[in-house]
DNA sequence: ATTATCTATAGATCTATAGATAATGC
DNA sequence: ATTATCTATAGATCTATAGATAATGC
């Protein structure tokens, strides 16, 4: 009963800090404007969330969760180009609808796992990610040139600077925008041209 | 006379700002710490700045100008790879030095372009890079997957990802890990690889 | 005298916390 | 009776602005 109560409460801070979000930004709104749609006092926003960044930051969890199912679900045979469309297309599908969330969301992203240390930082598509990407490298279907963790975290960037882009420029159909971003990554990330690269990094 | 008073108050407000900002972090710091540090009022940072962000666009501002120099002055000839290698060792040079403020630099960044309409905002690196991958699309040296302009943000974009990942790995030299990213851009935006990618574009 | 630079300060907003209320467990 | 949830409120920090000071231009 308490803990109904308390989760409603909080649901309904989180659903309104998001409403407030969207049309005023997480910097330019006032955490009054999000108790007062949410029927109760500025405390309790404190009370359930440390500051307005980490309802995003909840936000992110949740829109990680049908992404991470699909790609746990996907078999271990899975080709990168496999592995990187599913991806994208669930991400895709997420954002498409929260365009207006999608900076604020990625700079708190970036944020956040910044100041937390290192790779434990993030959701459950970057370390499911980057377990793929290792496990793709060791059956050699991905370039060697940087180590996989940081290939993937490179190809989730490229993918949020797609969808920003996209954002900027909605006559490009969202989908077309993500397909060329993967396509140009998956030339990138491909194991071919062993030489020019082994000669870069032996450079250092 | 007041010009340079002027100019001397607002230059120490900037060098003590970036300070604190190493220390505490854009969001962490209080504005009297930077006020106190420069000997003078809370107000007079506000005269001088609107918000703490505003020091940082700065920052950006200047540590463009080397690089934006070098872009400048290559010659029209100049191949894709040139022009990459370039930029990527001048912009390593200036954030070698300042990797605490890699972060914080990088979400302002992303959100004053973000927020400030489309390709108008943002540096004169990067619509000069822009200008340049549309030269270069012209002349048939870069994959036309994506716009130019698209391709050169996703550029930047990547080497800033691999700053931020070298400050959380920083066993790997810098130079390593930016030199590889570049090859990866370079191969994935190659203009071979025609017919996946017209098939691509053309499904929507 | 006018104007630019800066300070002092008022009002807005945030953050921390003491205390009220109502559910829980004994 | 104890505890969790939430409110009221005090203190910290931010932001806006009225006014002081000193340089500038006439």
């Amino acid at each position: 009963m308490r803990d109904r109560q308390r989760e409603e409460t909080r649901r309904r801070l989180y659903l309104a800090a998001l409403d407030v979000f969207r049309r005023d930004g997480v910097q330019g709104c006032r955490i009054d404007d999000i108790a007062q749609k949410a029927e109760v006092s500025r405390a309790a926003f404190y009370f359930h969330f440390p500051t307005k960044e980490h309802v995003l930051l909840d936000f992110l969890a949740e829109s990680e969760v049908p992404t991470a199912k699909l790609i746990t679900e996907l078999p271990a045979s899975t080709t990168l180009e496999q592995l990187l469309t599913a991806a994208v297309e669930s991400m895709a599908a997420v954002w498409q609808k929260e365009a207006a969330l999608l900076v604020d969301a990625m700079t708190v992203s970036i944020r956040h796992t910044a100041v937390l240390d290192d790779r434990e930082a993030g959701g459950p598509v970057r370390h499911l990610m980057a377990q793929r990407f290792k496990d793709l490298a060791a059956r050699g279907e991905l370039s060697s040139i940087l180590a996989p963790d940081v290939l993937s975290d490179l190809f989730l960037s490229e993918i949020f600077v797609g969808l920003m882009a996209w954002g900027h420029a909605p006559h490009t159909p969202l989908e077309t925008m993500l397909k060329a971003t993967l396509q140009l990554f998956l030339q990138g990330a491909k194991p071919t041209a062993k030489a020019p690269v082994a000669a870069v990094v032996a450079k250092k």
